[in-house]
DNA sequence: CTGAACCGTCAGTCTTAACTGACAATACAG
DNA sequence: CTGTATTGTCAGTTAAGACTGACGGTTCAG
């Protein structure tokens, strides 16, 4: 009683949460402030005004917004207006699925794309290199071309791989992967 | 003719490369000294000393040595010695796949497994909480006590599709996907 | 139309991460 | 065993990224 802070259990299991949020956005490359607001309101039942959000975090108002900007670009957070009240409220999707599915694609986007079209830009030119030579350099270059080529056909996997998830989409992936597993069980360790 | 640097097709393929791998590191989190070395080495045929990777991607010495111990780390560079040389050489794993999936089993190892004993003693700590209060109080902290857990049954389904990877190995996971694809065709967009 | 409340932006500051270069530790030829 | 070549470490510096707070723009009640 004598410290209120600590003593609040809502509190308390909202803060741990956010945390460790925070933390597993970090490790996913998003900055530590939007993962807090973003935990912050995955937990919360009502939406939220920027400077509520600013307050209960101990953030600066410029902050909480710049956040929710981005949440928003990710298309995890929505604004909501509520009729009679002037302020503008927020409010993050609930199931974490939906939630993951919308950032994978989102990141393919932003990221996947533009360098996988780099990537073949290299190809391309390695081989146009390799072409452009005679002799020794002629070799040493087409050695160079085939291990360009080698990454670029694990990285075309690899966007595969992503396109077959954002397909099939949702829950179901795990039930996806559990079959597969069956169907290809693993050999050593 | 009059600038070398720019004319040297090998050394040109080689740069393009090193900088779209040294951004692919980056979006996967790791540094750009790390990816840069690690591109060079990947597409070296023999391994390279810490002096020559440091003179050829102009960076220190200092830098070179940290780069290739983190590599050492993550399990996809290896230390080499020739007889009769006083140098430590060091060489990259060459197949991609490979590469991937040592990165996944520790990235597993070192990140996803301490976030997720954190992520449990959260969601422990919001089951106390909630069954240490009464009424209104209660109902408040059994809610909040559902989001965690829900979002703790998301990251667990998360775990068990990473360990489905691991299970299955190597080149084999595109064709699991295609697999899994055929099984369960995607229904919307 | 006016004023108050609120949001979005961004220059400047602060914090964190990366890099350098000098020194310490190590390995090995002779 | 000794001297030298080479790698490893880390304090200090530099670069990158995040955060704050003040300002201008926008919205809407009155």
């Amino acid at each position: 009683m004598s410290d209120e802070t600590t003593r609040d259990p809502h509190r308390e299991v909202e803060d741990r949460f956010i945390e460790v949020w925070s933390d597993i956005s970090q490790l996913w490359g998003v900055n530590k402030s939007v993962g807090r607001v973003h935990a912050l309101l995955y937990l919360t039942p009502d939406s939220l005004d920027i400077d509520s959000i600013a307050e209960r975090l101990q953030i600066s108002h410029g902050n909480a917004s710049t956040s929710i900007r981005d949440l928003m670009a990710w298309g995890v957070v929505r604004r909501v207006t509520k009729p009679g009240d002037r302020k503008t409220f927020f409010e993050a999707e609930k199931d974490p699925w939906t939630w993951f599915h919308t950032t994978i694609r989102e990141r393919r986007r932003r990221e996947v794309v533009p360098v996988m079209e780099r990537l073949h830009e290299a190809a391309g030119f390695a081989e146009g290199a390799s072409k452009g030579a005679k002799g020794a350099e002629r070799e040493a270059l087409e050695e160079l071309h085939g291990k360009v080529e080698q990454f670029a056909d694990f990285a075309h996997e690899f966007v595969d791989l992503i396109d077959v998830f954002l397909a099939v989409g949702h829950g179901r992936m795990a039930k996806v992967f559990r079959t597969a597993a069956k169907l290809f069980p693993k050999r050593g360790g």
